[in-house]
DNA sequence: TTTAAAAGTTAGCCACCGCTAACTACGCTA
DNA sequence: TAGCGTAGTTAGCGGTGGCTAACTTTTAAA
């Protein structure tokens, strides 16, 4: 099972909300991210079958090694992307709303490149 | 009815084979872009029906007014994208599957900035 | 302990956008 | 003119990924 893109959004959004509150229940991302409870209660499910979540009884969502492996990677990408439109004059809204796009969408190639580019500039 | 990122594919198509060839069908699309005959068909209907593109008795695919703004819109991102990630580093090929998915996900704004800042390095 | 709110699940809908199978429509050639 | 090949359409499938309605389960308060 290959992740999709909103596989990746789930799994940072755990991660942030983890971040921010240590513990994260089906609930707390749905308030977070938006979406209904049956959307998040399914897409918890595949991302646990898909071995990039654990699900306790009590409701807490931890993210697997893998999970963690991913939110970290296209967290990376985030605040990458985001510090790089921003710098080039992309207003900070914009900036996140256009990172959160593209860093579902390029390669490893292309993002290790801009991260290289970036950091030398 | 807003034109999705599958719509946007199939205008740059269509104005990628109107400059090759002149003329344009279903067929055409379909070869171009790798899909299916019903899945170039139902698109065309769409975008007929969104007032993109108009289809004559023998065929002929034209864009409208609207057709053309958008295609051209997404060619200039297109060119522009891969000139910068080319420029930056990335492979010819990798640039250009890259491009093509960023394309369609940026808002106009972080597109004038970095066409902006890729003119003035 | 009873009950009500909060959390989570199940069933099923809709839109997007690929696909195959099978049909129709058209035009060229024998 | 008959028939074949090319082009296009219709019908229906499958997967992703939102949604509501309605249900069950859990938790917490009266």
């Amino acid at each position: 099972m290959a992740l999709q893109e909103s596989g990746e959004m789930y799994l940072e959004s755990i991660a942030r909300l983890k971040e921010q509150k240590g513990f994260v229940r089906a609930i707390d991302v749905c308030e977070y991210m938006g979406f209904s409870k049956p959307s998040v209660s399914r897409a918890m499910g595949l991302l646990r079958d898909g071995g990039y979540i654990t699900i306790s009884k009590n409701g807490g969502i931890e993210l697997t090694e893998l999970g963690v492996e991913i939110s970290q990677k296209i967290y990376e990408r985030h605040v990458l992307l985001t510090s790089f439109l921003t710098s080039i004059g992309v207003s900070g809204e914009v900036a996140t709303e256009d990172a959160c796009k593209i860093e579902h969408v390029i390669s490893d190639e292309t993002f290790e490149k801009l991260k290289e580019f970036f950091n030398k500039r």
